[in-house]
DNA sequence: AAGTATGCCAACCGCAGCGAT
DNA sequence: TATCGCTGCGGTTGGCATACT
């Protein structure tokens, strides 16, 4: 099964790009703007697939691309973002204005990784740096209703924190929601209480937060920017596998939002 | 100077999400 | 509801450049 790849077509040109291509298409998005990636290599009179242009476009041509000499603090902000993200690269590459996330993930390959690996034994923004790429989950359902505990939870005695924090990966559940909507709108609106009921999402307090699973909670954080947003800028950070106190796991999610919040 | 090893990065591949029908 | 097609993402690869022997 599967598509075949795009570029396979007879008479379309493969690898690097010449600067006359190049031109043509610039020209050609600059005059008609992006997008519409299938049918842009003919109009541009271009003889490259769809794909090939829009990766050309995304990582070299666009204007604003910033290359090579990635500062200390680019890298320091991509050390951290790779600690509490994971390998989401356009995610990460959405806070460094100017950078692809082809840079940022050949920047991390090439030299962090290496960097990082010799620089002391493990460091705790590195989960699993050598564990092979998991493939991809499939989607995730909502989970059944599961409102937060109430209040009172948390008085009562609080043991130790057991929590375990599994980094990341952060968990897209945009798809519930128009694009449109605020939290704001969210929270207020029966459009937003119908969304939330939909997802088993109960909105009691800023941050918001979640039960996944039986267990399992995560944050909802800003992020801004991107298609990868919750509720036009957000999703869900790290989940926690709480043992057995509420209150401790909503201190630690609060905890891992504020840090969240000053990388941003 | 020539051959080989290593590093780097642009580009490709395959898959998943999502809207349209 | 199912299917299709487009788009975007993350992992991987190929080839050029540079360093090393």
């Amino acid at each position: 099964m599967g598509r075949s790849p795009c570029c396979s077509k007879v008479g379309l040109r493969r690898g690097p790009w010449s600067t006359k291509e190049d031109s043509l298409l610039a020209n050609y998005i600059q005059q008609n703007g992006e997008g519409q990636w299938r049918s842009l290599p003919k109009k541009a009179g271009l003889l490259r697939c769809g794909k090939s242009c829009r990766l050309r476009w995304m990582n070299y041509l666009r204007p604003g691309i910033k290359r090579g000499n990635i500062s200390e603090d680019e890298e320091d902000l991509i050390v951290r973002l790779h600690g509490l993200l994971g390998n989401r690269w356009s995610l990460i590459a959405g806070r460094l204005p100017g950078r692809t996330d082809n840079e940022i993930k050949n920047y991390w390959n090439t030299h962090l990784l290496k960097k990082l690996k010799t620089a002391a034994a493990p460091h705790k923004d590195l989960p699993n740096l050598a564990a092979k790429p998991k493939k991809k989950k499939p989607k995730q359902k909502p989970t059944p209703p599961s409102p937060l505990k109430d209040e009172s939870a948390a008085d009562e005695p609080t043991p130790p924190p057991k929590t375990k924090v599994y980094l990341p990966k952060p968990i897209r559940v945009s798809s519930a929601f128009s694009r449109s909507n605020s939290y704001d709108s969210l929270a207020s609106n029966s459009d937003g209480e119908k969304a939330a009921e939909e997802l088993s999402y109960v909105p009691l307090q800023w941050p918001p937060i979640f039960e996944l699973e039986e267990g399992d909670y995560g944050v909802c954080a800003a992020v801004g920017g991107g298609s990868d947003d919750f509720l036009d800028g957000g999703f869900i950070l790290p989940v926690l596998n709480h043992s057995d106190s509420i209150s401790s796991d909503v201190n630690m999610l609060e905890k891992v939002y504020d840090e969240y919040l000053q990388l941003l």
